[in-house]
DNA sequence: TATGAATGAGCATTCATTCAT
DNA sequence: AATGAATGAATGCTCATTCAT
């Protein structure tokens, strides 16, 4: 609604914090509306009420402002999706995850594209503040793979890494059509429960082959068999 | 090569085809020492040793170049990554086609990363050459699934396009820290190793789950073991 | 039809002549469909199915072969649009020659336009072929205002020169808004009759507007001098 | 006035509203001085002294700065020659109309051509505040004529459209030779009144020829003096 | 503290004309 | 005679950031 009305009719005078959480929504705002390939410090600015120099003395730079609106985003995120409770089964535990990943793609895909194609893609995202979130983040992920594997249901050999490369390949893979707006929208439920499915159907500790099968009946059909034989003794002995 | 050379040797003038040729290999060679994000087409015309306006007689626009660019690298890649021989084991096939994704990439993290984040990203994407030759690509691997099903090996009911999206997932994972410029290196076959055995075991047809079975079985034993030692004792007694 | 086919299947050998008629054609073709602005001479030389320096050995520039072609154009309207037939009424001869005029311009929007904006407006107008032949068709207008001069139908004090003027001004003004792509089309017929006539009925000899008053005034003074010469012969009879 | 001095001893930092003002100013040097074929961004900034960014700053394009300056001088024009008073008689207010029209050509040759050429052939010249601008003179002219139709000293039955077109088209084609900087000058004081004449000629109401009506009452009168003296002659025979 | 005017380097694109082959 | 490859100057426009007021 008003959101493209150039002078908010806000407050002159706020806190330094009060207007760094200003300038971070109204930026939000203009990366949701435009993308970040086309965001204007000055717009954010302008829709802001203040100056662009303001902009400036808030946040060093463009690059900074949009990173501080990518992390916010992100912590907003993950406080909003807290780790599953552990005594939920695994395949829930592991699709609420999934789940709430994909809804946040499909709540703010601008920004998405902004933090997979950008902020990932720079030669410094290890020292950004999304990475370490993406890495709290994956680490929940991490972490019910662990819990299952001490309960025995998971395969203890599996590398970890490569669980969570591919948990989160197939979430972005399953998302870019939407990203790119091809897609009106994609239904969460089904992708997250398709994923979880397969990848819980393919890490799971694998069921004993029938050939063990066979040879544990020949066993117990042996030892059944020695105990016939000595209960037969004993009546012998009788 | 020759590819720092800024004055080549070469021929004043060239056949519309060889310098078409020319330019695509200069500006390959841009790319890849630049990245896409630094590509100037001034830089291709003066390592190419032609005027700026000649760049522009041979391709509509820098975008056309480089999406050019794209294709050409692409196709060659298809040409030498055909698909695996069918009379391969299902895993191997799996393997190789993994493996010169994985391996490609590695050869050229600069053009992996336009196609990844610059073409994939437009909405224009599916319009675009490069987006075919993907798809081709990715039917390599499909269809090496539905070999699988056809020999019963693999699960029928799975979603051809998230088992699709789970591979690509994670190998696109698996490379960005090196796409980034962090790691030297990575290592192919383990990476390939690694995906192929957690989408093989994943996928593959499942085994009858017995555990519970045998356990069972066990326990019957046991009771009948028990049964029979009883009776044996009480016919003694009788 | 087969106007935008690169190739015309046009014979490899022709004179200088026939050439230079083909190359003047094509070009004409190309106003036509793209307007002189957007005039290349690399499309002629396409078009015509031979190569761009071939056009600048039978036209010195871009510039004098479009000149050529507003020259050949405004002469084949000279000659499809002779003087009118002096035994015709005035009005006709006149009529004629505007709505021959406007026929033109609606048949030829671009090349119009061309004319108008381009040549006209040029410093060296004077200098070229157009300008002449512009006279020439000028003087046609003229030699009709002469000729009913001469006739005693027209004012012999009018400036030659501004009924000129006022005719092309308001030929031109009339066909702007088609010129521009606004109208459709417009009705040479009738703007031809509306111009003719405010001009004739302009600039035409004022008739006594009073010969019917005078008439009778005539009349009544002969039946007032009867009624005398009666009533004298009555008296003279009393 | 100081129109060539290129750094003008400004104060560096103006108003928004000031900056303009200049900006506006020195375009309108621009293309007065080098036409607007040869109108560079670029020379209005140096000659403004400050940097071509700024041009765009206030300009979103070059052909919006132009569109500006023109719409900037017509106003003046506008403002400067008013319609004119009612209680003038016809021929005088027809011959101001014109002869401003004139006047204003006269004085910005360029700037005239920049508007007839460029803006008026453009194909949304008629979304243009020129086109406003040029509609609202015209006005003055159509409500001189209806003025005069009102008096019943104008036909009612003209074509007003047409009166404005021959109107606007004489006074183009008188000063296209001008326009072309073949004549230093013209008349508009001449020329003003030969398009007035002529228009009003031709449009006025005939009014009776009393000298040849005076005539020829004269001569009757003189017959029936003579008519009588003989009856009166022949009544004293009797 | 706040403004917003000013910067200025950066870059894609066009096209008439020439000239080596 | 004919080709068409190559030229190369020209120019409109963007925008993050600074700094005078």
């Amino acid at each position: 609604m008003s959101s493209k009305t150039p002078s908010r009719s806000a407050p002159r005078r706020l806190s330094r914090q009060d207007r760094t959480t200003l300038i971070l929504r109204t930026a939000r705002e203009v990366i949701r509306e435009k993308g970040f390939e086309n965001f204007l410090p000055l717009e954010v600015a302008q829709r802001s009420g203040i100056s662009e120099g303001m902009v400036y003395k808030y946040f060093k730079s463009k690059r900074e402002l949009m990173e501080r609106v990518a992390e916010d985003w992100f912590e907003e995120f993950l406080s909003e999706a807290p780790p599953p409770a552990q005594d939920l089964p695994l395949r829930d535990q592991l699709f609420q995850v999934i789940w709430s990943s994909l809804m946040s793609i499909q709540r703010e895909p601008a920004l998405t594209r902004f933090v997979l194609m950008e902020l990932r893609a720079d030669p410094n995202y290890r020292n950004l503040p999304t990475y370490r979130q993406s890495r709290r983040f994956a680490k929940s992920v991490v972490d019910v793979i662990e819990l299952g594997v001490e309960r025995g249901a998971i395969r203890a050999d599996l590398n970890r890494k490569l669980v969570r490369d591919m948990i989160f390949g197939a979430i972005e893979h399953s998302t870019w059509a939407f990203l790119r707006g091809e897609d009106e929208a994609f239904s969460v439920e089904m992708t997250a429960r398709g994923i979880t499915d397969m990848i819980l159907d393919g890490i799971r500790t694998p069921k004993p082959p029938t050939s063990e099968l066979v040879e544990r009946l020949e066993q117990l059909t042996r030892q059944l068999a020695e105990e016939l034989r000595h209960s037969a003794a004993a009546g012998t002995a009788d």
